[in-house]
DNA sequence: CCTGATTGCGCAATTG
DNA sequence: GCAATTGCGCAATCAG
């Protein structure tokens, strides 16, 4: 819950080029290698012709890469900010939809017991029908009956 | 989409190259550096307790230092392991309550129906009665209307 | 006090 | 070429 951390270091001007070596893949990432500044001797050797551009570690005193990496940064804040919310977003969704499952099992409840009730109706309709009528043709012994699920 | 990158050795027995070397005290960290005042220029021999190991930034070639930052980075993969797998269980619980939603708002609907054609026998039963007998005795007209919702 | 779990952050490699 | 993602390590902090 700090931002203390962060080896930004200042792009300072000393006269040390950083040296990258691949360690990044071998676990070991930011800790610069101090090199004797490079074979021109200034922090910034590098003509405005661009040797091998991709070969180069890219020194770490550039202005360039400084950019590239405070743009870099600031797109992954924002990534992350927007993955953090998308997070929340679902596990509100999720509670949202709970929400409307109970209000439709509830709703379900309901209307099963209407139907009941009703069905109920007809059978007392029936048996009353039965009782004061002889049981004569047209005899319905109630047969509308359809179970979902 | 997203993998096809890291060569990360083993987890396990990796071979953490070792380009950490004591070169590393640029002043790229914010950490207060080396200990001004080491035990050797007639400093105290350690007490009974080291000396405040906070503040100190900690050797980073202690095998201390080296030991306690693996473990937390095991933990750390541990724990983005986890945490991505909850978000992805979340988002599948959300496709699960959707499904359920559906199959509920189907129920209701057949429910409905149901409950609509009983209604609808009703009526008729109803209009039977009123035309073929008169208007006497129990004689309901029509008053089991309950609209939900 | 130590240790594992979390979290914010920066770096670098990928991806789109 | 650049922004967005993603995997990863570091350090601070939390939690047990």
């Amino acid at each position: 819950m700090s931002k203390v951390s962060q080896q930004n270091s200042t792009p300072g001007v000393n006269g040390i080029s950083v040296i990258h070596t691949q360690a990044h893949a071998s676990g070991l990432q930011q800790v610069p290698q101090l090199v004797p500044a490079g074979p021109g001797g200034g922090g910034k050797a590098l003509p405005p012709s661009k040797q091998s551009k991709k070969s180069l570690p890219m020194d770490r005193n550039s202005d360039e890469y400084r950019q590239r990496r405070e743009r870099n940064n600031m797109a992954v804040k924002k990534s992350r900010l927007k993955s953090k919310q998308k997070a929340q977003d679902t596990l509100q969704r999720v509670n949202q939809l709970k929400e409307e499952n109970e209000r439709l099992e509830a709703k379900i409840k309901l209307l099963t017991k209407e139907l009941s009730v009703l069905k109920d109706l007809f059978l007392e309709h029936a048996h009353n029908l039965a009782d004061n009528v002889q049981p004569s043709s047209t005899e319905n012994t109630t047969s509308s009956d359809n179970a979902g699920q």
